[in-house]
DNA sequence: TTTAATAGTGTTTATTGTACACTATTTTAG
DNA sequence: CTAAAATAGTGTACAATAAACACTATTAAA
């Protein structure tokens, strides 16, 4: 979350009568199999020194997408990545300085050492595995990543988001266990498979990658499928839960 | 969307260094067993005269959903109704006026000949068939209709949002239609009352209601299925797309 | 040369979806 | 008064899919 030039002292809310807006982005990655989120440590009141979501005020020549693509910028390096509006949390309360709305998004990226830097804005920029964030973070950050964790989850039963967390040659182990890290829970080697196959979204190259057993093979996403980032597959075929009448 | 006491000749874009934030409301309801729209018409610049979804700005002191809520209750006078965000639009041009960024909410009524009203703000207020609006609304409207459709027909499928657009005693085949009209699909009804049933949400009830043919008995959901307005049911059992493993 | 480790395939059974035929109970038409 | 039309509701057989799990394959390391 951005900042004004100010403190708890000098800070006068009657100032303003319009509420301000920001984008706060929960940026998901996968380090060594695991899910991880980045978070910034703030510098500034209020809230200095806690862990935070990124994120920041609009600007007012730029739409909230892009608002979302420069501040994850700014934060982190990373550009051209696949990014998705979540939620609006606006509750009253939610920041001391003034009313702010923040427009919510997700963004995943593949997990690339170089690219974390430390902006002006804050102490220090780190990934934390989401399985161990009991810690508290600032403004209403932990309610909103609780929500985007839940969101992933439930989006990855019936679309291809999984895809942006892998590099361009992976193998289907490695695409299920991504699944399995998001969704919490062992999957069944055989079926899913079969299911990958099926779904013809794969393309089979002829690279295989060695490892202590026998070597595997690596596989891309059809570049028509998976090149426009939308969602296009569904895990569960569409076959109507309701009972369709097809007379 | 709200206005202020402004026309093109008065306005004055440099005023304003924050954007505006708005909550519009798309409201739905099943009016003989179709469903409408609620837009209404506006009576100021800019888009005078052309229909647009109901909403406006927010106050300071007052939640995102509250704000919706509220707005929802002066074009309608409706209160106590499912309501849930659909969507924030924040465009640069989307309002001639200023940057207005817009919280979009879905909102679901049984219908109730009388509590239409017109307020203020407003010419007229009208339900609309959703069937056929090929007609120009105000802003970005036709979008933010478009996809408040979509997500009640997507959402209808794993959750039990169609409870809130029927009346206390309905009887199966129309909990059956109001699918067919949302989905837009035709349903079996053998299967679909099967699969109703096996759920459990329906209360048997004493009631008959009488018609052309044989009477049909009447039903209610379970209180503590529907009361709390949450999506509890799932149409499509969760066995999991990709293949679980239950060891 | 055997064993451990990882990759990948096949098959059987249980569950669920789909189509559609059938029965039931009322009003309406002749 | 009776037959037909209209609507409500049930039953069943077959097809499609999911789930479980046993099996084979290919490599490195012991």
């Amino acid at each position: 979350m951005g900042d004004h030039e100010e403190t708890a002292a000098t800070y006068d809310a009657a100032r303003y009568d319009r509420p301000s807006v920001t984008v706060d982005v929960v940026i998901f990655t996968l380090i060594e199999r695991e899910l991880h989120v980045l978070l910034v440590q703030r510098k500034r009141w209020p809230y200095e020194g806690s862990w935070a979501i990124p994120g920041g005020f609009i600007n007012m020549d730029e739409s909230l997408e892009q608002a979302a693509r420069r501040e994850l910028e700014e934060e982190t390096g990373v550009r051209d990545l696949y990014i998705e509006q979540l939620f609006t949390f606006g509750d009253v309360g939610r920041d001391p300085r003034t009313r702010v709305i923040s427009v919510a998004y997700i963004a995943l990226v593949r997990f690339d050492a170089q690219h974390l830097r430390v902006s002006e804005e804050s102490h220090d920029v780190r990934w934390f595995p989401v399985s161990a964030l009991t810690r508290d973070l600032a403004f209403d950050h932990e309610q909103i990543l609780a929500f985007a964790v839940s969101r992933l989850r439930s989006k990855l039963e019936y679309t291809t988001l999984a895809f942006q967390l892998l590099p361009e040659l992976f193998s289907i182990l490695e695409l299920k266990h991504i699944y399995e890290q998001i969704l919490g829970e062992k999957l069944d080697k055989g079926n899913f498979y079969r299911k990958i196959k099926e779904a013809g979204l794969l393309e089979e190259t002829t690279h295989m990658r060695e490892g202590r057993g026998r070597p595997t093979r690596l596989w891309r996403f059809k570049p028509d499928r998976a090149g426009d980032k939308q969602f296009v597959f569904r895990w569960r075929e569409d076959r109507g839960g309701i009972a369709k009448d097809t007379k």
